[in-house]
DNA sequence: GCGGACTGCTTACCT
DNA sequence: ACAGGTAAGCAGTCCGCG
């Protein structure tokens, strides 16, 4: 074509509008010179359908193509595809909203219809085989004619503002004026304020109206913008304040569009990527990625960066703000410079793993960063089956949910251990079992109960069996990835014996193990659309096989087996040494199959289980020590939020006595301090603290414990306790049950603790259950008793 | 009327 | 709003106790 020309650019954003007569695509590129829309009018909306019989085709098109109804089919053709042995036709119509009203229309001809609810951008990402990044287009004028991938790095321009409001006595986004805003870019960080005192740092402007114009000439400069909890604070807020203004807040020259997702908001630019860190950090803590326990900037800060922050609280903006005192201003616009910067850096951390799920999955950045991973392997699956050219199965209903929710899985096998303190443990365990296990098998719900008597062999534990004959879709992905993450993780590991830590492939093995860790989680979600009993089940089934039969083979050998939990397996290696267990994992490895994979996990030189409450030993809590003393604590109150953190400290000292030196005197002793301390009064506030999740609507409660009873007494103060928000308390002395003595830290006056409550109900339990394990009683710790050692008794 | 045993509800953890 | 398995605290109730 004589007008066609070439563009090379990074797709951003990906949206569509409509004209009068039909939807377009139309995608964002952010190319050297330039950024710009370029359109797609040759995509139409369609969805797939299985007519029964060639009347019904026909009526369909009688009817229906003629716009007889508030809808018209653009083209209505066979297609090679099939789903449950019935031809499918392809059926498409001139624009999205078509599609809804043809849905009800088919209903009522009784025509079965399939990927009928997929968001029309998705739709074209997934058809284009294209993901956001870098793209070649050929174009004609702003038409796109095709696109494509290639393999360049996205030189994009990112920066992050955050915003200080009034702070008045109601919290409402868009209530109080903003009163300062930071943006931060690259090394750049400018903070602006008005009606204030001039200081270092702070660049001053007229008014709010002219601030949040400034606010708005910044951000419009990069490509992705960061916040932190934009979602729900920063965008709403410059919104509802413009708005007020009677001035749009305009971004790229379009509104900011506040979007329902879920259960939860997301602020969307068209043409940028707006990223919310707080979502990240959200997801990196759902995934077990990261441990902390409250997500503010302060502790985010603290524990990955290593970087401590200073806070200003809401009660101290005003008056800083007013500016009386100098140094009150100079701190809040230090803090505000802050929260941008530690913002920004907690996207350009984790961006390259957001980059890499995207890439897996097509899906946009600003998706990504919000999507559940149950919702990331539904995108990996709905491109990969596209690609294969099968249709994908339907959203359950309602009703179908509720009846999957009731058939419950039988779950992984967990030993019970032996109690007590154990020297010489070497720990084994299955390398990605479920992903394996998936391979091995061919587990899919296609390849279900398959026809073939052969595959018969090929049966699970719990008698369903799986096809031999032809790779299942979840199987065949997996085997892919799984592949490619030894690859890649061999690679980086080269590259890291170089001295380069090379950020990209650690970011590429990881968004890959995240998926396939989630994929057997997905199979058994009652609302995935590739959900299966049968599949999860056998899943379970064949983990629980293998376990068992590590455990067996390891008694055969000559192993006491102490432990083992779903996929592990912890060996008391007595007179064998590392080379025996080395031995002994080649042998069973030996005898699998290649697609599994027995591991050494780690050697302890000692270990401790306990007995449980009612008698047992507990499974899932334990500590180990390694031969460089480090301590892995597992389980323990130690690592519960919902223990406070003396409870929690004074435990791991008395394990790491235990465990390091052999010294339990030296824990009684210790033990005996600490009630001695907290009998005195004079143990802070942080120490006491118990951080508990409000998980329901207070009046959803039927049995209301310390921290319902918490929140309801902040909730009579005026406080905003919401569902979800974490509720740090402390028991008082006032009241009669723990309930009653429960109150929020915020409204507790430093002493003002129940020491018996701290002694009896936190220090004392968590400390006791690693200490009887040693012949102590509760009476030894708190009267100090064995100090002479056993010998002086016997 | 009191204390221990037990139950149900609740949360957070492990793999 | 990915699965099940597990421990354990707290509130409330039951039970036995002349």
């Amino acid at each position: 074509m004589a007008n066609e020309k070439k563009v090379l650019g990074v797709l951003l954003d990906v949206n569509y509008e409509d004209t009068d007569e039909f939807s377009q695509i139309k995608i964002f590129v952010k190319e050297k010179k330039e950024s710009r829309w370029y359109y797609d009018r040759n995509f139409p909306p369609y969805l797939y359908i299985t007519p029964i019989n060639v009347a019904q085709i026909k009526d369909l098109r009688e009817k229906v193509f003629e716009g007889t109804e508030n809808f018209s089919i653009l083209d209505l053709v066979e297609t090679k595809k099939e789903i449950h042995g019935k031809q499918v036709w392809k059926c498409s119509f001139a624009k999205v909203s078509e599609i809804v009203q043809a849905r009800k229309q088919l209903n009522e001809m009784g025509v079965q219809k399939f990927e009928y609810d997929i968001p029309f951008t998705k739709r074209y990402l997934i058809d284009k085989e294209v993901f956001p990044g870098y793209v070649e287009l050929t174009v004609e004028g702003d038409e796109v004619k095709t696109i494509k991938n290639v393999d360049a790095e996205m030189d994009l321009v990112n920066g992050a503002f955050d915003l200080e409001t009034w702070s008045g006595d109601k919290f409402e986004v868009g209530r109080e004026p903003i009163i300062m805003a930071s943006i931060v870019s690259g090394r750049k960080g400018e903070v602006y304020s008005y009606d204030t005192k001039k200081v270092e740092g702070l660049g001053l402007v007229d008014d709010e109206e002219e601030l949040l114009k400034k606010i708005e000439e910044e951000i419009n400069k990069f490509d992705l913008i960061v916040t932190y909890n934009g979602d729900n604070f920063d965008f709403p807020y410059v919104k509802k304040r413009g708005e007020k203004f009677k001035q749009d807040f305009l971004v790229n020259g379009a509104k900011i569009r506040i979007k329902r997702r879920g259960l939860d908001n997301a602020a969307a630019i068209k043409g940028k990527q707006h990223i919310d860190a707080y979502q990240i950090m959200k997801f990196m803590q759902r995934t077990g990625s990261v441990n902390i326990v409250k997500l503010d900037l302060e502790n985010v800060s603290d524990k990955i960066f290593g970087i401590k922050k200073e806070k200003v609280y809401p009660h101290e903006i005003n008056s800083a703000w007013e500016g009386k005192n100098k140094k009150d201003l100079e701190r809040l616009v230090n803090y505000n410079l802050e929260d941008s910067r530690t913002t920004l850096r907690i996207a350009e951390d984790f961006l390259p793993l957001f980059v890499e799920l995207s890439k897996l999955t097509s899906q946009t950045l600003e998706d990504v960063t919000r999507s559940s991973t149950s919702q990331k392997v539904e995108d990996l699956l709905l491109k990969e089956a596209y690609k294969r050219g099968t249709i994908a199965p339907n959203k359950a209903h309602e009703g179908e949910i509720r009846e999957r929710l009731n058939r419950s899985l039988k779950g992984a096998f967990v030993k019970e251990p032996l109690a007590g303190l154990h020297e010489n443990i070497a720990v084994l365990d299955f390398a990605s079992l479920y992903p394996s296990l998936i391979i091995l098998h061919n587990i899919s719900p296609e390849t279900l109960n398959c026809s073939h008597a052969e595959c018969k062999k090929n049966k699970s534990p719990d008698g369903t069996w799986f096809c031999l004959k032809e790779k299942g879709l979840v199987p065949e992905i997996l085997e892919k990835m799984l592949k490619q993450r030894l690859q890649l993780k061999k690679e980086y590991k080269a590259k890291k014996k170089k001295g380069v830590d090379d950020k990209v492939l650690f970011a590429k093995q990881w968004a890959l193990k995240i998926i396939m860790n989630s994929a057997f989680g997905y199979l058994g979600y009652a609302r995935a659309r590739w959900y299966s009993f049968e599949a999860a089940s056998a899943i379970l089934a064949w983990a629980r096989d293998y376990i068992h039969k590590t455990i067996e083979k390891a008694e055969q050998e000559g192993y006491e087996v102490l432990y083992g939990d779903t996929d592990s397996t912890f060996l008391l290696m007595k007179d064998k040494n590392k080379k025996d267990v080395e031995k002994f994992v080649d042998k069973v490895n030996n005898a699998l199959s290649g697609d599994m994979e027995l591991e050494v996990d780690g050697y302890y030189k000692r270990g401790i289980f306990v007995t449980k409450k009612e008698g047992g030993a507990a499974k899932k809590r334990y500590a180990l020590i390694d031969e460089k003393n480090n301590l892995k604590i597992v389980g323990f109150e130690y690592v519960r939020r919902d223990w406070c953190n003396l409870a929690k400290e004074t435990q791991r000292r008395v394990i790491e006595l235990v465990l390091a030196e052999g010294k339990p005197e030296k824990a009684v002793e210790l033990v005996r301090e600490v009630i001695k301390e907290l009998k005195s009064g004079k143990v802070k506030k942080t120490e006491l603290s118990i951080i508990t999740m409000l998980k329901r609507k207070i009046e959803d409660y039927s049995s209301t414990g310390p921290h319902v009873e918490a929140a309801k007494k902040a909730l009579a103060k005026g406080k905003d306790v919401g569902v979800g928000s974490l509720l740090s308390f402390i028991i008082t002395k006032n009241g009669k049950t723990i309930s009653e003595k429960a109150v929020l830290d915020e409204y507790v006056s430093e002493g003002d603790y129940d020491a018996d409550y701290y002694i009896n109900n936190q220090v004392l339990p968590a400390v006791i259950k690693i200490m009887r394990e040693l012949g102590y009683t509760e009476e030894d710790l708190i009267h100090g008793g064995k100090q002479s050692g056993l010998g002086a008794w016997m």
